[in-house]
RNA sequence: GGGUAGGUGGUCGAGUGGUUAAUGGCACCAGACUGUAAAUCUGGCCGCGAGAGCGUACGAUGGUUCGAAUCCAUCCCUGCCCA
């Protein structure tokens, strides 16, 4: 629904009291444990009773994918939907929310970490082109859209092929027969970019304010081992300080800039989604939720 | 004051007479996105123009040359060293 912390909690815990709602989040950070100031999650004060789910829950030893999110939160909706509440769903993973929207099914296959390896392996060995050459004989279709530099996806595409023999085409395809579960409306928050950077920028500071310093060096001391957690910004580059590589204005420049360029990347995200309903973060939250209340 | 290194496009930084509107990186803008997604990848990026093209650019001015970001002169500015 809207990227951070940029007037969205407010709005949405502000709905959910006018609707009798309770909230889904979709954000793959906020997922994790411990990792409260820098992503941004909701405090207890601001949720001011609103029930919460999908947040909170994961230990950032853990990986988490979007399949489970898809899983666990329709799960969530569906339970909220039978107290006879409504579900809103709030978050700025945009595939996350795309998988809700489409309602993808995703096959039941566990990551095979190994085989993973052995591709990472081979890719610095021969070279991405090799790999590359490899999913292009598997699924030329799907290797269409996937360029040669894209390692991950480049990966992914013969990961589906060994796991399940089936090629990624193929399991795509499947993955949306289904027909759409829930009927729902989508709302973006957005707002002037000078001034959305500007919040950005302030936020940042704030967060330093909080300590998060110091929950990243807790985080630290707790795991070693982060498959996913430690790519949340704000936590990757207060890891680059602690371990002396950047200096503390250099961290605090890099979460900043980190936060915008991901900020703008929600947005271009967003604005494929058919049917959305734009916000103005500089209007009121009255005007907004207002707005909300207009066409739901 | 003397010596020395240098001043390049938003920024960092190559380039040291023509093939250079000027390699790269970054920022910025736009896009993609089905199991790591706050990740990963793609395109654009001096101005005007749909385009061919035109114009303006490498601190400033003047000069050498068919031709200069690149050579010369003077000036201005910055870093470092000596005084």
């Amino acid at each position: 629904m809207d990227q951070l912390h940029l007037g969205k909690t407010g709005i949405s815990i502000e709905l959910a009291k006018r609707i009798d709602g309770e909230i889904v989040s979709a954000d793959s950070m906020q997922i994790y444990k411990y990792m409260d100031i820098g992503s941004a999650k909701p405090t207890k004060e601001e949720m001011q009773g609103i029930p919460h789910y999908m947040l909170d829950f994961v230990e950032p030893s853990k990986r988490y994918s979007v399949a489970d999110y898809k899983k666990e939160a329709t799960k969530c909706i569906k339970d909220i939907i039978k107290k006879g509440k409504i579900p809103i769903v709030v978050g700025g993973t945009g595939l996350y929310i795309n998988s809700l929207i489409y309602g993808i099914n995703y096959a039941d296959t566990k990551i095979d970490q190994e085989y993973r390896d052995l591709l990472e392996k081979e890719a610095e060995e021969k070279g991405l082109d090799s790999l590359y050459e490899k999913a292009c004989k598997i699924d030329k279709e799907a290797m269409q859209n996937i360029s040669r530099n894209d390692k991950k996806r480049i990966i992914r595409v013969l990961e589906i092929y060994k796991q399940t023999g089936k090629t990624k085409t193929e399991l795509d395809k499947q993955s949306l027969q289904n027909e759409k579960e829930f009927d729902f409306k989508v709302f973006i928050t957005n707002m002037q970019r000078d001034k959305l950077y500007e919040k950005i920028n302030k936020r940042v500071d704030i967060m330093l304010e909080q300590g998060l310093i110091e929950e990243v060096k807790k985080l630290l001391e707790k795991y070693n081992e982060y498959p996913t957690a430690m790519q949340a910004i704000g936590y990757k580059e207060t890891k680059l300080y602690l371990d002396g590589i950047i200096t503390k204005e250099e961290m605090i420049e890099k979460i900043k800039m980190e936060t915008r360029r991901y900020a703008k990347r929600q947005l271009t995200w967003f604005r494929q989604i058919e049917d959305t309903i734009w916000l103005d973060m500089e209007d009121s939250e009255e005007t907004n939720i207002d707005k909300i209340l207009e066409v739901i």
